[in-house]
DNA sequence: TACCGCTATATCCTGCCATGCATAACGAAT
DNA sequence: ATTCGTTATGCATGGCAGGATATAGCGGTA
């Protein structure tokens, strides 16, 4: 596909993101593997970026979106709460509904586009 | 305001950006002041940034949406064509779409904010 | 008790991109 | 002919976001 609509959604609080595509991601990562740096070497991001994120969602929202405890290979870890899969399931919503308007928009300018 | 959806719509051609927030915003001021590099002043660009951008948008499209012509202040210049006036109402038409899914977004999560 | 892999955090380093500066040519007016 | 404000383009410098690295403490397992 030579050109299309690329568009993200960030939910701003204040100057930082509290929620986007990369957290989103992120938060797919952590609930399939279990541990924040884990799910960082999934995505292909640095432990110390990933943490960051994590630190950013928890801050911004009423309740954290991720649970995590140290401790070793059996016993630590991070988990997805509820709330964080909540959160991440109106995301989606709102981002299919995205695609659709991009959807349109490109179809409007497929003529006037190289 | 404290915590806000935040919506970019770029419409991607590969690597770059064929039009934007920025370009269509450089556009109203290349549109007010006849010039790229007066246009500049007004956004708070400087002017490389501004005559990237251009020329960006017009090598994405099949029709330069900004004719420009060298010489002084009076002679040259630059002004959006009818292609690029076309092209820049459609985007705020989506723009306009996206900021309705914006706010049903954000009252969808409002009562899970801080 | 030794070990492993995780969380959490501070500090240092580096690569990239934008900005700013420099230059050349141009076109109209005076 | 001179001056002014453009377009157009290359080059170098600097700032900063992010990665890499170091360290400390933890919690299970064997």
């Amino acid at each position: 596909m030579a050109n299309y609509i690329k568009l993200r959604a960030r939910l701003m609080r204040d100057d930082d993101i509290a929620f986007g595509p990369g957290k989103a991601q992120l938060l797919d990562a952590i609930e399939s593997t279990g541990s924040i740096s884990a799910a960082a070497r999934e995505v292909g991001m640095s432990y110390r970026r990933a943490w960051l994120l994590v630190d950013t969602m928890n801050r911004c929202f009423r309740e954290p979106l991720v649970h995590s405890a140290p401790g070793g290979k059996h016993g630590g870890g991070a988990e997805v709460t509820e709330a964080g899969r909540r959160i991440r399931q109106r995301y989606r919503q709102m981002e299919q509904a995205l695609r659709d308007l991009a959807d349109d928009f490109e179809t409007s300018l497929e003529n006037e586009l190289n």
